[in-house]
DNA sequence: AGACCCTTTGTTAACGTTCACAGTCATGCC
DNA sequence: GGCATGACTGTGAACGTTAACAAAGGGTCT
């Protein structure tokens, strides 16, 4: 019955008809450009509430040439870590007005990396936050050519990508420091994955506090980060009497540890003291509750979208900074003096 | 010193001339038309790799319609739940060729919800998924008049948007049928938030299973999905000598109720039998490792993209239909016949 | 041979916005 | 009174792609 039946969304053309001046007076209300009489200015608002007018962001990101969505890569977002991180930098994109696409690497080589930069690129992305916290996924970084600002989290040398990070090396030394100070002759190590910078940079922390103290690093147990792996380790551990203080490389693989401590008999922390890393939310709940060093994952998204946007909005490419946010020591009860 | 100097990124009119066919040829080249000859296909190739030319998604975006980016709301992907099932359905989306977008909500009201979907309509998502495990979230889709095709994961019942749930009552039922097997004259329950309806699925399983024994229920303990509320819950529950079987709505406040257990010294399976939800990787080494019921989270990130893309590339919107992902029962040693 | 169809290619016009530029009108100043 | 200045508004052309249509060429069938 009516004249036009408006089958698709109103468009800047419509909301100008309805308010009686040009598309581009209408731009101009949307863009809060100043000079726009305030009368002019109310009648467009309020043909867009009538109309209920959705400005086009893509038409828009055609001719900008931005398109306020940022890129994330990230290695298995399932791991608390990442998760946390992925998290922290989602909210900060958000209230500084932009958008997330995210892409969720299996494999972290090379081509996974390149590939997982092309499809953000080719998505017109205005930047990227590569969670890169394998050395393959930093040099991949570091060599690929890439037209878009860039910035890495957990990574090492990344090229001349700024990098944002926690203070591994602090937290291991944080770790072991705690450990000596009760002590303890020596102390042992759980690691991580050796392809795995935080990994590295926690066995870093750990051996630096040990040679200040002059003692001896014994051979570190390797592990994969996951629970059954510092099972495994903590059959090995239990065997051996001389151990009596054990830094494991983060809170999965110390619950693995303390499992096969019970399971061995081996009291917690009145034989052998545990400290692990990350202050998971279960962490407080293990038994015994685990001592630990905490990481601010907020901090991180925060500070990494923080660079990143300094990247996009400032014009001059800022000199490849690396920004490290410090680790803090979480006091419990899985650790005794000697 | 060249003729021309390239700034910016070849476009379609670039590699046009530079094969010497108009930009609709290498458009059909690049859309994998038919009606090409091979040889001046193979030419537009040679083109595009010489130039390194590749298509701009955002002008494509404009003139289709589509943009093939699909949004995902969910709530705190830090949480072991939501974060599988986003990693679920980030993948099954980036097989099927479609770009994520994500929103994290801090708080599940209605107005939530309301500006996550606009936002992401407004960024012209051809399809969005909503993780929606509250009764607030899934009430607020199912008020809402959205112009683009939805997929509630988790969700109630959200209007005539369709649904991709796992069996929240047939997991409290496979619980709860474990424990009275065993012996246990009734079971105790631990239960989730109340606004949430993963947690009210799991209660009324267990009250169906209670019923069909025909043993009372006795009044479910309230919990918010913390290992601190499971903990204070296990401090209650110790202190009730009758108390000899708990289902735990999840595994974290299993962790809890555990170790609220071992420091009032009630043994776990000897005295008290323990099943938690959700097989988070910890559990298996939790003390005592923890009987549990398993969510395939990956299945049903996989399920909800399907129905997403069968309502996107399907003609009809096919009527709201519910599709239901079985749980699993997974045995341990946290408990024992009575 | 001519009508017809199919394959292959090109031309022009959208898509909905912002940018560059050009007006119009009122104001202030000499 | 004329001229510059500033505020406000409108017109046309991008942005880079796909859609719609037209046209050229070659083959088949009657």
């Amino acid at each position: 019955m009516g004249s036009t039946q408006r089958q698709r969304p109103p468009v800047m053309a419509d909301v100008a008809k309805e308010a009686g001046v040009s598309h581009q007076t209408v731009s101009r209300v949307l863009n809060e450009h100043p000079n726009v009489r305030t009368e002019t200015r109310t009648r467009v608002l309020e043909a867009i509430d009538k109309l209920g007018y959705r400005r086009n962001l893509v038409a828009r990101a055609l001719v900008t040439r931005h398109s306020r969505t940022l890129g994330v890569v990230s290695f298995d977002t399932t791991l608390y870590g990442p998760a946390s991180t992925v998290y922290g930098i989602e909210q900060a994109a958000r209230a500084a007005g932009y958008f997330i696409s995210i892409v969720s690497l299996k494999s972290i080589d090379r081509t996974g990396v390149r590939d997982a930069l092309d499809y953000l690129t080719d998505q017109g992305v205005d930047g990227i936050v590569v969670v890169a916290p394998q050395r393959s996924a930093a040099q991949a970084l570091a060599d690929l050519p890439l037209g878009v600002p860039t910035v890495a989290v957990e990574g090492g040398e990344a090229g001349d990508v700024p990098v944002v990070c926690v203070d591994q090396v602090e937290g291991g030394r944080l770790a072991t420091d705690h450990l000596l100070s009760l002590g303890h002759e020596t102390v042992w190590h759980v690691r991580g994955p050796s392809d795995w910078l935080e990994a590295e940079g926690r066995v870093a922390g750990w051996r630096a506090a040990l040679a200040r103290a002059g003692r001896e690093a014994p051979e570190p147990l390797a592990g994969d980060w996951s629970p059954r792996s510092g099972y495994e380790a903590g059959r090995s551990l239990a065997s051996m009497t001389d151990v009596t203080a054990v830094f494991v490389a983060n809170d999965q693989m110390a619950l693995g540890v303390l499992r096969a401590f019970a399971e061995q008999g081996v009291k917690v922390p009145e034989r052998v003291s545990v400290v692990g890393f990350d202050d998971i939310p279960e962490s407080e709940f293990f038994s015994p509750p685990l001592t630990t060093i905490r990481q601010d994952f907020g901090a991180v998204g925060r500070h990494s979208i923080g660079v990143l946007l300094r990247q996009i909005e400032g014009d001059g490419p800022e000199e490849s900074e690396r920004l490290v946010v410090p680790p803090a020591f979480v006091s419990r009860v899985s650790t005794a003096r000697r």
